[in-house]
DNA sequence: AATTCGGGGCG
DNA sequence: CGCCCAGAATT
């Protein structure tokens, strides 16, 4: 039996039941397989079943404002992948409700790059193209004991060039999911169970116990710590002030309390100093104390925050506020929906 | 060719 | 605490 056709075996036995494994629709397999991007299964998939019900069609999700996919998508983080996923959208209807049907148009929307062309070609039209994600990069380095960087140009070409000699081009389809499935399944980062791998006599490095060093990843992991100081802007009516991220950079496009960046914590004094209240409050007369003596610490992959927040109740209303209703119903990032959640509880 | 985009789960 | 996840866009 050849490399492919043992795949399929194995994932005949042993795939899961997810569902957009139930649909040939391009529409369903794209929208699963953005949330999917660098998410995993786990926490992908409610997000799927919602954007499912609330966006039946392609042309639900265009019609959208922008701001409700983001709201939708809050919290599953990589936030352009939404705003691609509705510009895609736009893109499609704009071109005459038709959605591309091969590869090479695929990787036109965007958002759409190498991997999620070849996924959408291969489930949705049986295109012979080879995905390359996380666990096919796993699989083969490890089956061939290739120790190419994976994040390299050689490796992302060669691993690239190797999938696609080994896909079943009557099966492009299972093959895919089988070779994904198989890396998150069975061939898994940490402790993968050898001993039940159909691929045991095959795998390089098993036969060479290079298990634990396969695949080869370059890293860099640089951690930015920063210090946010938010303001918490209490009305007497009870209303507060939000503001929109720039359409760049994290959270971009997300609302949040106006904050001022420092060095660390701050004294009332040094955040009056800091802050250009005027701008903000205009004039009007306000008392400001800290929520939290300790910075409540917000950790992304390349950053650290500490938050402070600060809690300004003001003796006017203000022009721009906006109820707590309101506030908490706009795209907010997981650091904001926290500390709303836990300042402003849902009453029942 | 590198960096920048989140958030959560796991050992 | 570091690594990884059905990666893509930007610099």
């Amino acid at each position: 039996m050849n490399f492919s056709n043992k795949l399929i075996s194995w994932y005949q036995l042993h795939k899961r039941d997810l569902p957009w494994r139930h649909t040939s629709d391009p529409y369903f397999i794209w929208l699963s397989e953005i949330i999917l991007q660098q998410t995993r299964v786990n926490q992908g998939l409610p997000y799927y079943l919602r954007f499912v019900e609330a966006f039946p069609s392609v042309q639900d999700l265009a019609a959208a404002p922008q701001e409700d996919v983001l709201k939708l998508w809050q919290g599953l983080g990589y936030y352009s992948r939404a705003r691609n996923l509705h510009t895609a959208a736009v893109q499609v209807v704009d071109n005459g409700d038709t959605f591309p049907n091969n590869y090479k148009e695929l990787l036109k929307l965007k958002g759409i790059g190498d991997y999620t062309a070849a996924a959408i070609a291969s489930f949705a039209y049986n295109e012979p193209v080879a995905v390359v994600d996380g666990n096919v990069y796993r699989v083969l380095s490890r089956i061939f004991g290739i120790s190419t960087p994976i994040n390299s140009t050689d490796g992302i070409k060669e691993f690239k060039k190797l999938a696609q000699e080994l896909i079943d081009p009557k099966h492009p389809a299972s093959h895919n999911q089988a070779i994904m499935e198989f890396g998150a399944m069975q061939c898994v980062p940490k402790n993968p169970d050898c001993n039940i791998c159909p691929f045991q006599k095959d795998c390089v490095a098993f036969q060479d116990e290079r298990i634990t060093e396969l695949p080869v990843k370059i890293k860099k992991t640089k951690v930015l710590n920063l210090h946010h100081h938010y303001m918490v802007t209490v009305t007497p009516s009870g209303k507060t002030i939000l503001q929109e991220r720039p359409q760049s950079g994290i959270w971009a496009g997300l609302y949040e309390f106006p904050f001022v960046e420092a060095k660390g914590a701050l004294l009332p004094s040094e955040l009056t100093t800091a802050v250009d209240y005027e701008n903000v409050y205009s004039g009007v007369r306000f008392r400001e104390s800290v929520f939290n003596q300790e910075p409540i610490i917000h950790k992304l992959s390349h950053r650290k925050i500490h938050a402070y927040f600060w809690i300004i109740h003001t003796e006017s209303e203000l022009e721009n506020a906006i109820t707590i209703e309101g506030a908490r119903s706009k795209p907010l990032h997981v650091l904001m929906e926290r500390f709303m959640t836990q300042f402003w509880p849902l009453k029942s």
